[in-house]
DNA sequence: GCTATTATAGGGTCATAAAGTCTTTTATTG
DNA sequence: CAATAAAAGACTTTATGACCCTATAATAGC
């Protein structure tokens, strides 16, 4: 039970356009160097956030990736998803259908996670960003 | 990102023993039964939760498993510490201390799902519990 | 004190998922 | 058409989850 690191490179990545990168497109090769990951195994991570809509890719000299959305529309919600999938965090191994009590009561508390992450805007922590590293 | 299968079988076993064992100590045979496991394999888990204090184990002819503290305080989150452990469910790999943004945010959304499974007791669910399988 | 019963501890196995690499293909600019 | 950049797919490696097996320790009843 732990966020993969994947998501954490996502949080940032997109943190990083938010914060900088207006309108400019952003290669994943610079995107890479920042977070000290590797191109290729970040760029799984960015064409999940392309095929959530989170962002649009530019492909040939000169492109890479760029904000698709307003950027106060975009949760960490909306991320995590994005690369962990929108997969029930539990399910409960008998499965007596929609009464479960157990199941009920921890889809709940995650439905309280999830409106806590959906409420916040990644948005909001781009003043306060100095950049990674 | 999912609750182990561990940890639903600790809460069904929490559940019934909360609504079917008042002080009569119950074996790990008898609960491995109901739960549809084997019993080695369940016996790792009560023996988290008895290291976390929520059960007592009673070993000899006639032991088992029988609940420690009172059963109104036993709440969905104690449960699911004792099993998963209380580490935090994200770690920044980049870790700039304890101004972390992203950190912040994830670790108070992850604050609010614990509140709510600490408010939760088991013992809610006992009168509606109807018997495993 | 002996035996049956029951928990505890530790290691071992197997399957699945996460983390990461490499290579090929497709799209775009100039 | 040449350089650049994303997308896709196959592949390896490592870590974790989900189990099983066996030996050891404690206790109750005889
Ligand atoms: S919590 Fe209750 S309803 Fe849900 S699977 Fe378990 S026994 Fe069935
Ligand atoms: S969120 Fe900001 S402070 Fe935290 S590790 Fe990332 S760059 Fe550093």
């Amino acid at each position: 039970m732990k966020f993969s690191q994947a998501t954490d490179y996502a949080l940032h990545a997109m943190l990083y356009l938010v914060s900088e990168a207006p309108d400019k497109p952003v290669s994943v090769q610079l995107l890479a160097e920042k977070l000290g990951v590797s191109q290729t195994y970040l760029s799984k991570m960015l064409t999940k956030l392309v095929k959530a809509g989170l962002i649009q890719s530019v492909s040939g000299v000169n492109g890479g990736y760029r904000l698709r959305r307003n950027r106060e529309d975009i949760s960490f919600l909306d991320i995590i998803h994005a690369i962990e999938g929108t997969a029930s965090l539990f399910e409960c191994s008998f499965n007596h259908g929609s009464e479960c009590l157990i199941q009920q009561v921890v889809i709940e508390a995650e439905r309280q996670m999830e409106q806590y992450l959906q409420n916040k805007k990644i948005s909001e922590l781009a003043g306060q960003f100095k950049g990674i590293g």
